[in-house]
DNA sequence: GTCTGGCAGGGGAAAAACCCTGTGGGCCAA
DNA sequence: TTGGCCCACAGGGTTTTTCCCCTGCCAGAC
């Protein structure tokens, strides 16, 4: 009998030509498409509807597929979860394989490839690409006892920082003088090892604090 | 006979899957696939590999969807370009519309409106969804007679502007003085309308002249 | 010739960046 | 209870950078 799989990616077109792709495989077959997280778990209510592999993108409306992942693990730890993504970002993978996914593919994998991490995934239980594995053994080596936490009152004033305004009216909007602005600022530049504005702005862009 | 379809896209999986799909369809048959618009300009040297559509990423390294579209539609005017995106962002629309491409497809379209699509465009020669029509009307009504253009040299400041840099380490880095630096930046801020360095650097980021 | 556009400077006001000090409230432990 | 400690907040004062206005040179285009 042939494993079923289910493809979770809120774009249609991307989420049927993956589905068309694995049928093309003769040891797998897609039990349905699912456009986010939450219409997954809805259908998963039928026990009829669960699958042995999930095929996940990250990047989804609604509830994403870290979200998701972990719900999945929690309440049905039979399904096997493989995140597809264009994502590289090493904290987005971390957090993908934290959330107890199986493997993680990006999206320019070849087709032969997507068929050995479905085998494999079924065979071993996992199954992870060069890169992924190199981002994990870096996040070993990788020093990361400085995971930086922010406090809300500065993620705000990050956000204003963002902006056109000028320190002073920043402190207008926050209701503080313009002398704790510079405090937030420089314990900013301090915790964040930042020059300047410029810098903040970057940092906050990069970390999703603040979406242009 | 078949008419053929070339897929163009940086995406492995995707342009693959997207390529089963059109392989579904009667009418239809993958010539092959490009990983970018290099690759396919490369490609039709070989008039046997001139297709009737190319299905095209916006998104690619290398030479992206409207550079490439551009210059199909000067060198190789027979060949109907459908611009497949998630983007949703009004200037690239027109961007690629404006470069010749007969239509714009959501990734999130449905297997039929990509049948409907490649049908529509060998048939009438264009096909637009209702969000495409709607942004060329809107694009009549929006006063679009403000398109900035940037000079090179513009744009080599504009990214050094985002980054950590002081103005006068930006004029050494372009051999300037730092009073001309001042000239780019006045120009800038008058020409988009903005106050300070922030603003540029969110301008910048917001048009993707630089990304972070 | 004139005109435009890239380049460069002087001078000055405003903002940003970097010091160091101080207050008052909450919290914890002697 | 009290003294010590942390922390958000705020002020004084100074240097550096940014921002703005106005002028001038020179080469290449018309």
């Amino acid at each position: 009998m042939k494993h079923s799989v289910v493809v979770v990616d809120d774009h249609n077109l991307l989420s049927q030509a993956i589905g068309e792709l694995v049928n093309s495989f003769d040891e797998f077959h897609v039990l349905y498409t699912c456009k986010n997280g939450q219409e997954l778990l809805d259908k998963l209510q039928n026990p009829a509807n669960i699958p042995n592999i999930v095929l996940m993108d990250v990047n989804m409306p609604i509830l994403n597929g870290i979200e998701t992942t972990e719900h999945l693990y929690q309440n049905f730890p039979q399904v096997k979860v493989l995140a597809l993504s264009i994502e590289e970002d090493e904290k987005v993978i971390l957090k993908m394989l934290r959330s107890g996914a199986k493997g993680y593919l990006m999206k320019d994998v070849k087709k032969t490839e997507l068929h050995n991490a479905l085998l494999e995934v079924m065979e071993k239980g996992f199954y992870h690409t060069n890169t992924v594995t190199k981002v994990l053994v870096d996040s070993l080596s990788h020093n990361d006892g400085d995971v930086v936490t922010l406090k809300d009152r500065e993620i705000e004033f990050i956000k204003l920082a963002c902006t056109e305004m000028t320190y002073r009216e920043i402190a207008d909007k926050m209701f503080l003088s313009p002398k704790t602005i510079e405090g937030y600022r420089n314990a900013l530049f301090e915790k964040l090892n930042l020059r300047n504005r410029t810098g903040l702005v970057i940092y906050a862009i990069k970390n999703k604090i603040f979406t242009p």
